[in-house]
DNA sequence: ATCCCAGCGACTGTATGCTAGAAACCGAGG
DNA sequence: CCTCGGTTTCTAGCATACAGTCGCTGGGAT
């Protein structure tokens, strides 16, 4: 796999070159997919030794790839004991989508303060992308839509800080509001088509207030959700560990 | 944070425990101070062999604290080539400031929202030894209680989340802004006084405007800073490794 | 002289070895 | 039956060993 192309070391524009990407870097990502899918429960030991063995490398890039987790909150690091999967609490998801609020919400101000036709045309071909999901009941291409919408729109604001910031507390949204993500889904790009339809006119308060309501809607419903999950009583698995996010 | 719940179980309200300090940790801050004080440069190769020596541990914990460093904005990891000393750009720099001062103001808003008798004290105290170490011309001391005001603050707000990102944002942002820390003293802490009778006075909207205004100052004060300094011939040091800022 | 390439040294990425300490287990005593 | 103390097992943390890669240097061909 190290064949090296031989585009040529001349006018290569290409990034510096392409990798086989570090071990890592695929553990990495491994173990977030695992988290997200639900296949490592919210609580749970993670093992070294077994992470390696399942996934065919030794205990080094794994031990990275958890450190790298902690930092992003995806485990908590308890020295002496190992890696946990985080647990998030109903505090913690409300403080990540207020977070959240606040930071797409100003993206989207300088994204207004930024807009150009061309980088406006760039939204409404992803805002056509989401539609489709939507009228195709594509949970999936939702989603991923809907990231790639708000991620393009905080590229346009040019402030790369508050874009890794996004990056961080949007991943673990997605986490925590992955179990009702269907509830909104037309509504939100309703509500995206009057947000680009701002941007593009430069309107940087209204912009910023657009995105705040749209993102503050999304918490709503999340609590909403949240309250329904814990009316019931509650749905536990196989093991009778708790599914749902803990109430403390 | 330390949870306020009355229950209490025993008087064991003791952290878990005095740990002798994992060494991954203490590697980190040693290489981050050494990175702050400048006894490594921008765009220094950190061999991973070389810190292990000098710190007198092996390669190991070295590696995981560059991780982390990397993971907090410190360094550059290029994959096969290790990790480089991160080089800030003016652009970059004034991103940074410009996302702290949105979560700053927002961390005040939400503690005026918060605003308790008790609470306010704490900062009133911790304002006392901000202006003493004024008046002492004690440059260590201001920042450091600088910084655990601006910290005290964040914490009544109640948002850990917000309070992460707030600490990730602010180290960096003093790294930068070490080279002209003194120039921001005396103002600084009259504009924290008006700011804690506002938050006292549980007056939200008035908070958040006087923390953006204060932070918005600092980021000012900066960028003639960095106007004069990119002005002279700018000041290479041995190496002739340029000191201040790239302005690309 | 310039360019190419082979060989070499240095450093990262990955794997394995070793040890101190925590959790779980078990058995004896109250 | 519950409690307590010792023992055993397991695991993280750190150290060390091995292998792949990158860049550099020096010699030879053009």
């Amino acid at each position: 796999m190290s064949e090296m192309s031989p585009v040529g070391r001349r006018a290569s524009r290409r990034k510096p070159l392409e990798r086989p990407a570090p071990l890592r870097q695929v553990v990495t990502d491994e173990i977030a997919d695992m988290i997200i899918t639900g296949e490592l429960q919210p609580g749970e030991h993670l093992v070294e030794q077994e992470l390696a063995a399942q996934l065919g490398v030794s205990r080094q890039p794994v031990r990275e790839a958890l450190q790298r987790l902690h930092s992003e909150g995806w485990v908590d690091l308890r020295p002496g004991l190992g890696a946990f999967v985080h647990t998030p609490t109903a505090d913690e998801a409300d403080q990540l989508l207020a977070t959240r609020t606040l930071l797409e919400a100003e993206s989207a101000r300088l994204a207004a303060a930024n807009a150009t036709p061309a980088l406006v045309e760039q939204l409404w071909e992803l805002q056509a992308v989401g539609e489709q999901a939507v009228a195709a009941d594509d949970d999936a291409g939702m989603v991923a839509a809907n990231a790639a919408l708000h991620r393009q729109i905080m590229e346009m604001s040019g402030n790369k800080v508050l874009g890794e910031l996004i990056a961080l507390v949007d991943s673990r949204v997605r986490w925590y509001y992955r179990p009702i993500a269907r509830s909104r889904g037309r509504e939100a790009w309703d509500e995206h088509r009057e947000l680009i339809e701002t941007i593009a006119g430069g309107n940087t308060r209204k912009a910023g207030d657009l995105m705040r309501k749209h993102t503050e809607r999304t918490r709503k419903t999340y609590h909403v959700r949240a309250a329904e999950a814990g009316a019931r009583p509650a749905q536990n698995d196989a093991d009778g560990r708790a599914q749902g996010l803990e109430t403390a």
